[in-house]
RNA sequence: GGUCCUGUGGUGCAGUUUGGAGUGCACGCCGGCCUGUCAAGCCGGAGGUCGCGGGUUCAAAUCCCGUCAGGACCGCCA
């Protein structure tokens, strides 16, 4: 036996004549005399409008049990903005099971308070619609997720939340152990090795909808604590993964919009992105594309232009951008790496630009047609080493016409073939991609050892509207090829031992070929909610540097708690 | 670690450029009136450490320095 009947938003003209019960908050009071006043229950479903004859003492976000008959409203009453304009209940009986201060903003959609206050009374913030519509749109994704899993013949294994810092990617968050004082636990990172360890374990399908940690600065679309989706199989090649990550997320993203997107998804090789959008999570919502300038000014007598690579953006309709702005994406690109920002204002006969002078007739020829410029157009070019030229204008791009996340619909794509080695240190070694446990392509394993650069990995990651929504990639299985990659990477095998060893003494009893994913959970239902910002779609989220205003985390421990576990705190930095 | 933006009754904002009485708008709150509203309406009222500290000045919400909080971004996030 509940205390109600009935939700207030699914009530309608069916219900007429029925004697419900519902319960829920004072959205609002209306109070025309002593003797007729309007009420507005509100609950997840939505509100119903309750007329009582005495409401002086009903005030907001009262919590209260309403008894009243539905009826259909007066004529010309209705209210066709809300699901249940149609009907009212009346002749109510009103018991209050909860009175309430007034709330420290409005409770409703229409205007956003302080996110700081927000999130300090997040158990108000929560009551409104958007919210509510934004935790339930989270659970319809978690639910669509698992059943896609589970209908692959995946099944679901919980992996340690406690467990050893390892030294690679981001940094750990550090858990004191009480028993062996002076040693740590870290919160995962990931639960990457624990599930190629269940592949050797035989467990062939293994997902998880896991909760992780990174101890790093915070974004709009990063959180210290964050939930993946993590799936591993064995037996399986990368076109696998893709198809089964890709069914997951279009069952997803079906289960929110009602529409199933179509699949395969697009792929993109990583080169071609990084060419093409200078990115490795191109956008691919709008034009712009990066176009190839570096033949074109081969010979050229332009100083700033004498570089190993050019390439420029075409800013359709922006010839007449002013000076200042060019100012601020000049500092923006020099801020990017670049050592400077070329730029031209496309005019019927001429360019118009601080190179146009050191420039032929030719060249300028050749420039406006390769990026098919036209007049009152502007182009914006940057000479450079190719990798730098690359992302400055890949950025450059993204200032310049990236709509909202959520717009124009969903552009899944797959970036694959990414380079196995990012890149050198400064110690002149290969700097790893994705990780150390990364297959490389098949067809550079030659190449390995005479151009590490150059060598292709069997990683890819799934992007959406230039987030990337997660990586994965095939799992080195075999000790040489393991070797190999360590060696390059300049880990000798004790070492090797020291940081891995639990995984490859694993691998020494029996691996199976295996092939992973994880993608973010927050990122995807941020993007299906119509949200630019993660926190949105986070019942109890931190401010960007890792506050929770509600409970005060994080905050100092008692001096005892300290004894216990062996730690001392030093005094602030001066 | 860095760059930029923001901080003004409970909420959202204007006022800061060009210093001159806490000056204004909307919502909310309290009281009153009001029998069909729906962000009800009308009348009245209360409510302020202009984030905090220091400086300049006859005078600071306003200018300067520092600091705290929030946000966007860079670095960082294998």
């Amino acid at each position: 036996m509940t205390l109600r009947t009935d939700y207030c938003g699914r009530l309608g003209v069916d219900d007429v004549d029925r004697r419900v019960t519902v319960c829920g908050w004072v959205a609002s009071r209306r109070e025309h005399s002593e003797h007729l006043a309007f009420v507005d229950l509100r609950d997840h479903t939505g509100v119903v409008q309750c007329v009582v004859d005495h409401a002086h003492d009903l005030r907001s976000e009262y919590v209260l049990r309403i008894t009243g008959s539905v009826r259909r409203r007066p004529e010309g009453t209705v209210n066709p903005n809300i699901p249940t304009g149609e009907i009212e209940l009346h002749d109510c009986d009103v018991e209050v099971l909860s009175t309430a201060e007034p709330p420290p903003f409005p409770v409703t959609d229409r205007t956003d308070a302080d996110e700081t206050i927000r999130l300090k009374y997040r158990y108000v913030d929560l009551r409104r619609p958007r919210m509510q519509r934004n935790l339930r749109l989270r659970a319809k994704v978690n639910s669509a997720i698992r059943r896609s899993f589970e209908d692959q013949g995946f099944v679901e294994v919980e992996t340690p939340l406690l467990m050893v810092s390892t030294p690679e990617g981001s940094r750990d968050f550090v858990v004191p152990s009480r028993l062996k004082q002076g040693s740590f636990y870290a919160l995962p990172q990931s639960p990457q090795l624990f599930k190629q360890l269940l592949m050797v374990g035989g467990t062939d399908r293994y997902y998880q909808i896991a909760r992780l940690a990174r101890d790093e600065d915070l974004r709009a679309d990063r959180q210290l604590e964050f939930t993946q989706l993590d799936a591993e199989a064995s037996f399986v090649d990368q076109d696998d993964v893709l198809e089964f990550v890709s069914e997951s997320v279009a069952a997803a993203t079906e289960a929110v919009t009602g529409e199933r997107p179509a699949l395969p998804m697009a792929t993109m090789t990583w080169e071609d992105a990084a060419e093409r959008f200078g990115s490795d999570k191109p956008d691919t919502r709008f034009g712009m594309e990066l176009v190839e300038l570096t033949p074109v000014f081969a010979g050229t007598e332009a100083r700033a232009f004498q570089a190993p690579c050019i390439k420029g953006i075409l800013v359709e309709g922006e010839g007449d951008i002013g000076r200042n702005r060019l100012d601020t994406l000049t500092d923006l690109a020099k801020q990017f790496g670049a050592k400077g920002l070329a730029w031209f204002r496309v005019r019927d006969a001429e360019l118009e630009g601080q190179l146009t002078k050191f420039l032929s007739d030719d060249e300028q020829t050749k420039l406006r047609e390769a990026v098919g410029a036209r007049p009152g157009d502007l182009i914006l070019a940057v000479a450079d080493e190719r990798r730098l030229v690359r992302t400055v204008l890949g950025r450059l791009r993204l200032e310049l016409g990236r709509p909202p996340v959520y717009e124009g619909g969903l552009n899944y794509i797959w970036v694959v073939d990414f380079p196995l080695f990012e890149g050198v240190d400064d110690a002149g070694r290969p700097i790893p991609a994705h990780h150390p446990f990364t297959m490389p392509h098949p067809d550079d394993l030659e190449k390995m050892e005479s151009d590490p650069l150059s060598v292709r990995s069997q990683a890819y990651d799934l992007v959406v509207n230039g987030w990337e929504l997660g990586s994965g990639s095939v799992r080195i299985h075999r000790a040489d090829i393991q070797q190999r990659v360590f060696s390059l990477l300049g880990i000798d095998p004790e070492e090797a031992q020291a940081r891995f060893g639990f995984l490859l003494d694993a691998f020494r009893y029996g691996a199976p070929p295996h092939a992973g994913f994880a993608f973010g959970i927050d990122r995807l239902v941020a993007i299906l909610a119509g949200e630019d910002n993660i926190r949105e779609v986070i019942a109890f989220p931190k401010t960007q540097s890792g506050a929770d205003p509600l409970t005060g985390a994080p905050a100092p421990i008692d001096q005892k708690q300290l004894d216990e576990l062996g730690l001392r705190v030093l005094p602030p930095k001066s």
